[in-house]
RNA sequence: GCGCCUAUAGCUCAGCGGAUUAGAGCGCCGGCCUCCGGAGCCGGGUGCGCAGGUUCGAUUCCUGCUAGGCGCACCA
C-alpha cells in the first residue's frame, strides 16, 4: 500500500469509535475503502464511511463528522486539512512533507522502489511463450511471450524466486508430421544452409498435402508413435529439429531480453507419465470409454479428461498432469502461472480438477492465466492456413520504423540501430500490454508501428527528455546524484503548484499499481499508469521551467524521482529505457 | 445443445471486492512564446448492449436476454 493510503487507514482505525459488541471493523479493510476524490478542491483522500453505517448503527454524514472531528482534535501536521462532506471524510495532505516523504523514499529504494516484498522465501513458476517447435514462431506466439515476461519481472520485482518455464511443444503428433515430411521431401542441403528456411518449407508443404493426401495424416501419427517407442532413426531426427528449433527461438528472445530457466517440454515428461496414470487408476478414476482412456469428471460438470489414446499412446493433458506433478516435486512452488490462450481453458480446468480430484490439494496453487487471441485482418492468426506473420519479422519492421523516425528527428545519435532495436521493440512489447489479457488484439501493421499516443515510444520518449534534461543539469555543474542525499537542504516548501502535488501523488501510489498487477496476474495497470504518469509529467514540465528556477534543486529532485519510476515500470514491462532517441 | 470470454465516445480501449460530476489514445477541427527534445503540450465530448434484481446509491454485484468470439474425445 502507498504510503500515504497505509498512514490514513491506520489513523482512522485508531480514532474511529469502538462498534458495538460482536461488530468488528477491523474486518473491513479501510486501506481498500480510502479512494482519489473526484476533484483535487475536496482533498487528496476521502474516505467514505457508508459500508460503516451498518456496523455503527448511524448514519454516514454522522460517521464522518465525528470522526473528523476526533482527528481534528488532535490533527498530525502531515495533514493539512481534514473536512467532512457528504458522508465522506476528505483528508488534505501537508504537501510538502508529502512531497518529501514520497521523493526520499524513491531516492532510498531507488531501483527497488516500489517493491511490496510480499513475495520474499515464495517461488513461482511461470510457464509462458512454450512454442510448438514444428510449427513457424509467429505473431501469435507475441503475447504469451510478452505477458509472461512481464509478469515474470513483476513478480520477481515483489520478492519471489521466479523460475521461468518454456514448456516447449515438442513431442506429439505434430513432430511425426514433421518426420514425414522430412523424408518425403526433406532436402539435406537445404536444412545444413538455413535450417529454419527448410523446416518451415517442409512445415507448409506437409500441410499443404495432407488436404488432398489426409493418409499423410496417419502416417504421421504413426511416425510419432514410433518415435514414442524410441525408433533410433525418428529419435535422431527429432533431436536435430528440435534443437535448430530451439536455437532460432534463443535467439529472438535474446531480443527481446527474455531468458528461460527451463526448457522442459511435453518430451521431457515422456517418460514421466507412468506414475500419473497409475495415480489414477489406483484411484479408480479411468474408465474405457469408445477405446480410449479417460477419467471422467461428470461430478465436476466437466467433459472426461482423456488420458490414452486407443493405441496407447498419450495426450496434451496426460503430459500436462506429469508436468503439473514435476513441478510441485521438483520446485513446491507457492504459485504456478500457465500463461497460455483462452481456448485452453477447459483443458486447463481438466488437468487442475483432475488433480484436485486425485486429492492432490496443492493444485488450488495452479492458474490458468488467459488471454484473448490476436486477430489478423478479421481472421484468427493461423500457422496452418499458411496466413504467417513471423515474430520476428514483427520485430524488425518496428525496429526499422523506429530508425527512420530515428534519421528524421535525432539525425546525430550515436548507436542508432540499437535504439532503434529498443524502441521499436518496445512499441511491440508496450501495445501487447496495454490491453486486458482477456481481450482480443486485432493485429495490423498501422497501429503496430505507430508510436504515438498511448505507445511505449512515448513512455520511452518521456524518459529520454526526463534524461536530457536531468544530464543537462550535470554539465551545468548540478550534482544530481546528490541533490536529496540530505533532504533538510531542500525547500519542500517550493514544490507548491497543482501539477507538482499531482505528481508526487502519481509516484506514490506507483507501489499499489504493482500489488493491483499481480493480484489481477495482468501487467495492463503498470502500462496504463506509466502513460498517466507520463502525461501528468509532460503537463507539468511544459509549463514549468526547471533549469534556473528558484525551486531548481527540489524540481531536479522531483524529476529524479520520475526517471526512477519510469526506468522501474519500463524494466518490469520488459522494455528498454534508452536515455536518447 | 452445454460451457467459458467479451460488450463503455465514430474507432481502439482504461475505469482495482460499489460511492460526490465516467476517462485516455486514435481520427477530425483549432492553437503552442527564437525558452530544459514537437515521438511533445493546450483546447473542442448529448457514450456504459437490453430487461429485471439487491442497495441510501450500480458502468461496477446477481439473474435473464441479445450480439460477437472461443471451447466441448483420441490435435495441442
Amino acid at each position: 500500500m502507498g504510503l500515504f493510503k497505509a498512514k490514513i487507514a491506520e489513523l482512522i482505525k485508531e480514532k474511529l469509535p469502538p462498534a458495538s459488541p460482536g461488530l468488528d471493523p477491523d474486518e473491513v479493510a479501510l486501506g481498500d475503502l480510502l479512494e482519489a476524490p473526484p476533484d483535487p478542491a475536496y482533498g487528496d483522500m476521502a474516505f467514505p464511511t457508508f459500508s460503516l453505517a451498518r456496523t455503527f448503527r448511524r448514519a454516514p454524514a454522522k460517521i464522518a463528522a465525528d470522526l473528523a472531528a476526533e482527528i481534528n482534535r488532535a490533527r498530525p501536521d502531515w495533514l493539512e486539512k481534514v473536512e467532512a462532506l457528504n458522508g465522506y471524510v476528505n483528508f488534505t495532505l501537508n504537501k510538502p512533507l508529502a512531497a518529501r516523504s514520497v521523493l526520499t523514499a524513491i531516492k532510498s529504494e531507488g531501483r527497488r522502489y516500489g517493491s511490496s516484498g510480499a513475495g520474499q522465501g515464495r517461488k513461482v513458476v511461470i510457464d509462458f511463450s512454450s512454442p510448438n517447435i514444428a510449427k513457424p514462431f509467429a505473431v501469435n506466439l507475441l503475447r504469451t511471450t510478452v505477458l509472461g515476461q512481464a509478469l515474470s519481472r513483476l513478480y520477481a520485482f515483489q520478492g519471489y524466486e521466479v523460475v521461468r518455464v518454456n514448456h516447449l511443444g515438442d513431442w506429439g503428433t505434430q513432430n511425426g508430421q514433421w518426420i514425414v515430411g522430412y523424408r518425403l521431401w526433406g532436402d539435406e542441403a537445404a536444412l545444413a544452409a538455413n535450417p529454419i528456411k527448410e523446416l518451415l518449407r517442409l512445415y507448409i508443404r506437409f500441410h499443404e498435402e495432407a488436404e488432398k493426401h489426409p493418409e499423410l495424416e496417419d502416417q504421421a501419427r504413426e511416425a510419432f508413435h514410433l518415435l514414442e517407442q524410441g525408433d533410433p532413426e525418428a529419435l535422431a531426427l527429432w533431436k536435430r529439429f528440435r534443437h535448430l528449433s530451439i536455437e532460432e527461438f534463443k535467439r529472438v528472445y535474446a531480443r527481446m531480453g527474455i531468458e528461460f530457466d527451463s526448457y522442459a517440454g511435453e518430451a521431457f515428461y515422456s517418460d514421466k507419465m507412468e506414475p500419473v496414470i497409475r495415480l489414477l487408476q489406483e484411484k479408480g478414476m479411468l474408465v474405457e470409454s469408445e477405446g480410449a482412456t479417460v477419467a471422467p469428471l461428470d461430478e465436476y460438470n466437466l467433459p472426461p479428461c482423456l488420458i490414452l489414446k486407443s493405441d496407447g499412446s498419450t495426450l496434451y493433458p496426460t503430459r500436462d498432469l506429469a508436468a503439473a506433478l514435476y513441478r510441485w516435486e521438483q520446485y513446491q512452488p507457492a504459485l504456478v502461472l500457465y500463461v497460455v490462450d483462452v481456448r485452453q481453458s477447459l483443458h486447463f480446468q481438466q488437468i487442475f480438477t483432475v488433480l484436485k480430484k486425485a486429492g492432490m490439494s496443492w493444485v488450488d496453487r495452479y492458474e490458468h492465466i488467459a488471454y484473448g487471441l490476436i486477430k489478423f485482418q478479421d481472421m484468427i492468426m493461423s500457422t496452418r492456413k499458411g496466413a504467417i506473420v513471423f515474430l520476428e519479422d514483427v520485430l524488425d519492421e518496428a525496429a526499422n520504423r523506429s530508425l527512420e523516425i530515428i534519421k528524421e528527428r535525432n539525425p546525430d545519435l550515436p548507436d542508432k540501430e540499437k535504439v532503434a532495436e529498443q524502441v521499436g521493440i518496445g512499441a511491440i512489447i508496450f501495445r501487447f500490454l496495454i490491453y486486458s489479457r482477456l481481450k482480443e488484439i486485432s493485429f495490423d501493421w498501422q497501429t503496430a508501428l505507430s508510436f504515438d499516443g498511448d505507445t511505449g515510444p512515448y513512455v520511452q520518449y518521456t524518459y529520454a527528455r526526463l534524461c536530457s534534461i536531468l544530464r543537462k543539469a550535470g554539465t551545468e555543474g548540478v550534482d544530481v546524484e546528490k541533490i536529496g542525499e540530505d533532504p533538510s537542504c531542500l525547500c519542500f516548501e517550493k514544490l507548491s503548484a497543482p501539477e507538482e502535488a499531482a505528481l508526487i501523488f502519481e509516484l506514490e501510489r506507483f507501489p499499489d499499481v504493482l500489488i493491483q498487477c499481480e493480484a489481477g496476474r495482468d501487467p495492463v495497470a503498470l502500462a496504463r499508469y506509466l502513460l498517466e504518469l507520463c502525461r501528468v509529467f509532460n503537463g507539468y514540465y511544459h509549463q514549468h521551467r526547471v533549469m534556473g528556477s528558484d525551486a531548481m534543486a527540489e524540481r531536479l529532485f522531483l524529476l529524479a524521482g520520475v526517471r526512477t519510476v519510469l526506468q522501474n515500470g519500463l524494466y518490469l514491462l520488459g522494455m528498454s529505457a534508452p536515455e536518447e532517441m
